[in-house]
DNA sequence: GTCTATAGTGGGATAGAC
DNA sequence: GTCTATCCCACTATAGAC
């Protein structure tokens, strides 16, 4: 069974979109780390926008579930902590992934517009529950600030000379994001 | 005088690259909505890169500007609101312009590196200052949190439906921001 | 499944006439 | 200062042999 490739090609893949960004690698780059040519690479995958969608599957995932959980949940505090806790943990779990919409925005954009647009859907729909029923707009800016501040969790790695774990990250972010929206 | 050419240049070229990104508009596009031709640009600009360092002068030098403030201001909490409230005008004033950073960062990096990397540092210091002396990982992140906070100005603007007014934008972002450090 | 070879496109940049 | 014409290059993608 040779998934293997597959799998070979998709991580490599990955790390290259994230660190460079999706325009900045091109398929010859990747075949190279994977030790194939260019035109073996469309064995498997057909286009470079087939590549990315695969790649980028995992986060739309996540954050979906996150969505369908808050949608059954009550706007309290403790929910939208709850909520707050999760969606840091999808970016925590997708790191890299993340890097690739963080690197190169337009890039994704324009080889796939309907992948760009369900993020961004998912964004506005988290937002906007983390505002609130009927919020004001200071509200919804501030669920807005809340988001960035979890995105701050990859930033963070490229800003900070030090290690830092993952449990302080979830710790210290969490609270930061309830802080900006004074909770 | 013809400093009218280069202006309607450099104002298209900054429109183009923060909504497109800056890898993704090509120089023929800026030329035809000026009225000249690609060759007639490189007239004006030796290079897109040129081009590049033209447009995004005005935001290096205003966060100088808000860095040597800083620099010599002592540490206190009222001190940080003032740094916080310098760094949203700054970013406010430059809206579309902090756009071209956020729309395509790798296409910058490949473009000019010397470019985005006096941005990161000038991040640095001011997220350096903002923790504080001799800061916790903790306090170092939520400096981190702060600034991503003030960012959401521009991302704001795509997010929500209405206007908002630069005057509640600044207030809110401000006061968030500063929750996101627990201040 | 992987290769070599190449088609096809579009970009940045230059030469030289006007 | 602006034009036409062109160069050179890198990329995505395909054709067809092995």
């Amino acid at each position: 069974m040779d998934g293997d490739t597959r799998d070979k090609i998709r991580e490599v893949a990955l790390e290259l979109f994230s660190t460079r960004g999706f325009d900045q690698t091109s398929l010859r780059e990747i075949a190279e780390r994977v030790g194939l040519t260019k035109a073996s690479l469309y064995y498997h995958y057909s286009s470079k926008q087939a590549l990315l969608s695969a790649i980028v599957a995992p986060l739309v995932d996540g954050w979906q579930e996150v969505l369908d959980f808050a949608s059954n949940q009550p706007h309290t505090p403790a929910a939208v902590r709850d909520v707050l806790a999760r969606i840091l943990d999808v970016m925590l779990d997708n790191r890299s992934l993340v890097g690739i919409f963080m690197r190169d925005p337009a890039g994704v954009v324009a080889a796939a517009e309907s992948i760009w647009q369900d993020m961004i859907d998912m964004g506005n729909q988290l937002a906007t529950w983390l505002a609130g029923p009927a919020p004001t707009t200071a509200e919804q800016l501030r669920a807005i600030a809340a988001m960035e501040v979890l995105g701050a969790a990859l930033s963070a790695s490229a800003y900070l000379k030090e290690e830092v774990s993952d449990e302080e990250m979830r710790e210290v972010l969490l609270d930061s994001a309830l802080g900006a929206m004074r909770l």
